[in-house]
RNA sequence: CGCGGGGUAGAGCAGCCUGGCAGCUCGUCUGGCUCAUAACCAGAAGGUCACCGGUUCAAAUCCGGUCCCCGCAACCA
């Protein structure tokens, strides 16, 4: 059976997650869902980074670890109450990882890749961090006022730079490596002008995993974290799961995060003797009503509070229809609010409800016999869209195929045919609405589960049978059967004032 | 000259790679329809494609320059 791996990156969790964790994630479950519905095997992998200082800072008077697995637990609560369906939820903190990392390390040592040398800085006390001398007003620090100690730390640092020019073939051979296409330019110019190698552990910290050989020293957390993607699937503990699901097909990631994820993780992977993920797709950053979303500006959006008012499928409707995929976004109530009504009520909700109600009036709310449609080319689009991430040109066809039904519906006057007694162009017409409905039902199933379920139901169709039957069949034109009886509901969408 | 993205109708965006009548959604206006959630369908108005210059029969698109906005910038998550 097909394979399919994919991965969210893992969270840093001093905080709940915010809009833009969720947007990752639910991003990831779409294509879950749709690679699972092609019948592929899929491995759906997110989690929490938590060997990060900061969490230590976090967890301020309480203990560290008991901090954590509250907070991992919360999130993970919040990962399945918008219906994610991941099946890994990995720790960093995990007895596996740990290892996973302490294997890795070891191979890249090995292979001389990793050698200890010096790293100095300009480091603010009152920041706890080192500074950039860019950032320095009057040589001071503009956040405390103070001028920053040149401290020097000894380090353990990776000869990213060995493999500058491997990368740089890796990623001209594999165009499709890094996407989109704008990202692979970035990476592209990075790689090849500003990449050094990179100090990999740290000498101050007390929270992290020690370096294997040389204890007092924890190991960088990108370092570290990166790792999760092999130690989820069995790295150090399960050959025949490792040999199964890697290479991932997919790291999606954010757009501030693409170097770690295409110039740093995958030479390390060459290092260690690795083949690399298929693709790394970095999607873009939104703002909140036109602002950065900021804790300082509290316009920060809960996606549990958007989810619980307007409903998971809303929320991913709208995150993925209104954005573009890879490009940058903005995310505003009232235009979720506005997409709801006109997109959702208006037209798709409408459109089920008004071919339903025709269907119990004209033919008894049984399918008629079976009649040609118009799907045209739009399953082929469909594929081709997910298949290349663009999440919202596939909810665009999906959209101009209710369109046309609508159009059709208009075109054909079904309640003239009736008055007229028409019966065959009557029949015809409506078995073409009720079958382009099932199509859409399933189109939208990677998006709206929920939605796409109660349309099934609608249709009369059970969903568990539904979803176990194999997708090839579910998409040709006829699966509804004539006399099959149709089970109308509630409308799908009412509409919000 | 740090890196990257952007400036197209009242709002939000696509088109640019590969030049060929400027397009989509919302909103506004007019008409149609009555199966439907005041929903649906048809049509209309509305743009100096940020600015300047160049290439070309032809530029939103290619080239050079200018202005403005936004994100990132190695211990930031």
């Amino acid at each position: 059976m097909k394979t399919f791996y994919i991965t969210t990156p893992i969270y840093y969790i001093n905080g709940k997650p915010s809009i833009g964790h969720a947007y990752t994630a639910i991003a990831a479950d779409i294509l879950a869902r749709y690679h699972r519905m092609l019948g592929e095997e899929v491995m759906f992998q997110t989690g929490t980074d938590e060997n990060s200082q900061k969490n230590v800072e976090a967890a301020k008077e309480r203990d560290v670890k008991e901090y954590l697995d509250e907070m991992a637990a919360l999130w993970e609560r919040t990962f399945d109450s918008l219906g994610l369906t991941h099946n890994r939820f990995i720790r960093t903190t995990e007895v596996a990882h740990y290892n996973s990392v302490e294997k890795f390390w070891k191979t890249v040592e090995s292979k001389g890749d990793i050698y200890l040398g010096s790293y100095e800085g300009l480091y603010c006390q009152g920041c706890e961090a080192f500074v950039n001398e860019s950032d320095l007003v009057d040589d001071q620090c503009p956040h405390h006022k103070k001028v920053p100690k040149t401290i020097k730390e000894n380090n353990y640092f990776f000869r990213l730079t060995k493999y500058r020019d491997d990368l740089l073939a890796y990623i001209d051979e594999h165009p499709d490596f890094i996407q989109p296409e704008a990202r692979r330019n970035e990476v592209l110019s990075y790689v090849r002008n500003f990449m050094t190698d990179i100090s990999i552990s740290r000498e101050t910290m007390n929270w992290g995993i020690p370096v294997p050989g040389d204890e007092k020293h924890r190991v960088y957390v990108w370092f570290d974290a990166l790792i999760n993607y092999l130690s989820g699937v069995g790295y150090v503990d399960d050959t025949t799961a490792f040999e199964k699901w890697w290479p991932a097909n997919l790291h999606l990631v954010g757009k501030d995060i693409i170097k770690f994820h295409c110039a740093l993780w995958p030479a390390m992977l060459m290092s260690a003797g690795l083949p690399l993920p298929k693709n790394v797709f970095a999607h873009g950053f939104f703002t909140i009503d036109g602002q950065k979303m900021s804790k300082s500006l509290g316009n920060t959006v809960d996606p549990v509070e958007m989810a619980e008012k307007y409903g998971n499928d809303v929320l991913r409707y709208f995150l993925f229809r209104e954005i573009p995929f890879g490009g940058d976004g903005d995310f505003s109530e009232a235009r979720l609010v506005g997409r709801y009504n006109t997109d959702l009520a208006n037209e798709l909700g409408n459109l089920v409800n008004r071919v339903l109600t025709m269907t119990e009036k004209y033919t008894n709310g049984t399918v008629p016999e079976v009649a040609d449609g118009f799907l045209a080319g739009a399953w082929p689009s469909y594929h081709l869209a997910l298949e290349e991430n663009r999440l919202s040109d596939a909810l665009d066809i999906v959209w101009g195929l209710i369109r046309q039904a609508n159009q059709f519906i208009d075109q054909q006057q079904p309640w003239q045919l009736a008055k007229l007694e028409e019966k065959k162009m009557l029949n015809d017409t409506l078995y073409v609405l009720l079958e382009t409905l099932r199509h859409i039902a399933w189109m939208l199933y990677p998006f709206m589960p929920t939605t796409a379920e109660k349309m099934f139901v609608q249709l009369g169709l059970e969903t568990p049978k539904e979803f176990s039957q194999s997708f090839e069949s579910a998409w040709v034109w006829g699966e509804l059967k004539s006399g099959h009886k149709l089970a109308k509901g509630e409308p799908l969408f009412p509409r919000k004032e």
